[in-house]
DNA sequence: TTGAAAGCGCTAACAT
DNA sequence: ATGTTAGCGCTTTCAA
């Protein structure tokens, strides 16, 4: 027989604080909504139990299929559970599996157009995984990472996914964590952590190569503030210039990552009376305003000049005059990637260190068609 | 004295797993990571106790800071726990207080431009209050979102958000859950849900009467496909217009929400030599479709045309020349509000219902300076 | 094939 | 002031 259990349910009307106030901060100082009203009483595996008229530990071996379990025992399980609409409850589960199938997200650039592909990438394959994001944002800010860091922890996150906002390297979350950390977009300094950031030196190359192949010899590059990103598709681009015995057209020219900036740049390479017949960009924003300066000066794009962009962000490639090639960063690749890398590392238990790169791939549009 | 509990760490080499194949899909089916090795026994209460020479309970008095405890004891237990690193458990403190402090959010559009803003608020506001964030992509798919209800409902989360990418109707998750729901950006179509979306109308109301303020008079209006917030924009103008004995300069132009369009709109009128000084655009690409158009055809802005856009989004009005005038669609604001509906209603159990609207503010810029 | 019992890590009455 | 005890809802030996 099973047990009937008819204890009324003990109404919590007050949830329990914390109101730590010294120097340990194990526990969050808690919200001030002590208004509540009882929450709905969910449905236990013990009332499908007693409805069904078995125990609890049968109801767990039929609805998890996990024991072994009569055939008609369990039909009747499962549709007292339809019935009653009995949720498994995984916090629960969670207790006893020392796993909660949780994983822990600190971006560093709120939802930005960089980490949101990543982000995107991310929770779909996490989903096909069926674990869920806890997303935190870090802003950035240590303080503010370290704090929700020790808040993921306490949830007992499975892992911790740290999206960045660009290839060059950030300081480690520490090595001494419980659960396994991977950089997406971002790389760690420490080379003990596992990094995913896009392949830029490579989609640089084959930038500068497609521009080779469709006829193009002199070619110009304008960029955003200089940093890692910058200066690995600078070398890239060279080096395939060099290959072909040929070198830049006009020194480097290095500002904002804003169309204005791309408009000035252009004025200065015309003015400098530079010959090019290509300008490579670091990213969609630039060319385009590139590629808006050039029109206005009488500069036929892709007749005259070629104009090719990085990011492959739709707004900007699509809107541009002509359609603008760019390099895709395959951002929800290096999102997929790093989750596959967190996932492996989560089942083996130990993560392997290093930087993983993924491959870019260019984008041919209308901006870099053979004159 | 305490217990102290030599019980050796239960390897749990193997994560619990559910096949269940038949037609109720309470549990997950699980993933195939196997090969796990023993995740680090993390350090508990009881750890603590042991080592502090206290119970557990005391530990736990000590550390929430709920019961009594003596000056020494406290102190003693809290350096301890510092010493071992103790993390508490919060999935265990769920299990008991049947409260996770943890939001589900399904949003419809992954990330994007107009969902990205609203989470940020959101996240925020929800953050101050110890509240985490458990996020899915629903892509505005009715099975996707069904599921990840469904497991959000077995994580046992206290509120969820939905999140859309507009003012207009969507169907209502459902009224019998048993946990809050606030849409955000979206508004339920079922009037018994509350939604939190921008007072698009009282925006459209603050351009139409910016730009009569500084000596316009002769207002068209271009904007993308018809819906709900084209239509309350629409009529909110020609309120302000008719307000002042004015109708529009042309008949409203509806097309795409692209630059694309915004370019053809304004040869449309330049075509139909319609008289006008001031273009109201449905959003900032269009807006700056229709700049572009306009200096790209000898119509000078803002002496001859003022253009207003809408959404405020910085890449468009910056890099627009000049830069341009937008309506800002607060939605940040609109996450913020969103959350701490949600907060009220998980505290009070009660979800009050209806359409709360945000204001919107108008961010007046070159585009509309007087002529 | 099924159920009783122990326990995941914690909290909260109730003793002492 | 501290400890004992009884759970929260579930899984999982182990016995029956």
């Amino acid at each position: 027989m099973p047990t009937i259990e008819a204890v009324p349910p003990k109404s919590r009307l007050r949830r329990p604080r914390f109101t730590e106030k010294f120097s340990l901060r194990c526990y969050s100082s808690c919200v001030p909504n002590t208004s509540a009203s009882a929450p709905r009483r969910r449905v236990t595996a013990s009332d499908v139990a007693a409805k069904a008229g078995v125990s609890i530990s049968t109801v767990s071996k039929a609805l998890s299929g996990n024991g072994t379990v009569r055939y008609e025992t369990r039909q009747r399980v499962l549709d007292v559970a339809r019935e009653l609409k009995y949720q498994h409850n995984e916090i629960a589960a969670s207790l006893l599996a020392g796993r909660t199938n949780t994983i822990g997200v600190i971006t560093s650039d709120q939802f930005g157009r960089l980490t949101a592909p990543v982000l995107v990438g991310a929770t779909e394959t996490l989903a096909e995984d069926e674990l869920a994001l806890l997303i935190c944002d870090g802003r950035g800010d240590r303080i503010r990472e370290q704090y929700f860091v020790n808040s993921l922890l306490r949830r007992r996150v499975d892992g911790i996914l740290v999206t960045g906002r660009g290839v060059f390297g950030r300081d480690s979350l520490g090595l001494d964590l419980p659960v396994p950390v991977v950089y997406a977009m971002a790389s760690s300094n420490d080379p003990a952590d596992a990094s995913v950031v896009p392949d830029d030196a490579a989609g640089a190359r084959s930038a500068a190569e497609h521009l080779l192949a469709t006829g193009r010899s002199k070619v110009a590059f304008v960029s955003g503030r200089s940093d890692d990103a910058t200066r690995a598709r600078l070398a890239a681009t060279r080096d395939v210039l060099a290959a072909a015995g040929l070198d830049l057209a006009h020194p480097p020219l290095v500002g904002q990552w804003s169309e204005g900036w791309g408009r000035q740049a252009a004025l200065n390479l015309i003015r400098a009376e530079a010959d090019f017949d290509a300008v490579v960009c670091g990213n969609d924003q630039i060319a385009r305003g590139v590629l808006d300066s050039l029109r206005e000066n009488g500069v036929r794009t892709p007749d005259d000049v070629a104009v090719i962009g990085f990011d492959n962000w739709d707004v900007m490639v699509e809107a541009s005059r002509p359609p603008l090639s760019s390099v895709d960063l395959s951002l929800q690749e290096v999102g997929r990637v790093a989750a596959r890398t967190l996932i492996e590392a989560i089942a083996s238990g130990t993560t392997v260190p290093g930087v993983r790169r993924v491959a870019c791939h260019l984008v041919p549009r209308e901006s870099t068609a053979p004159a």
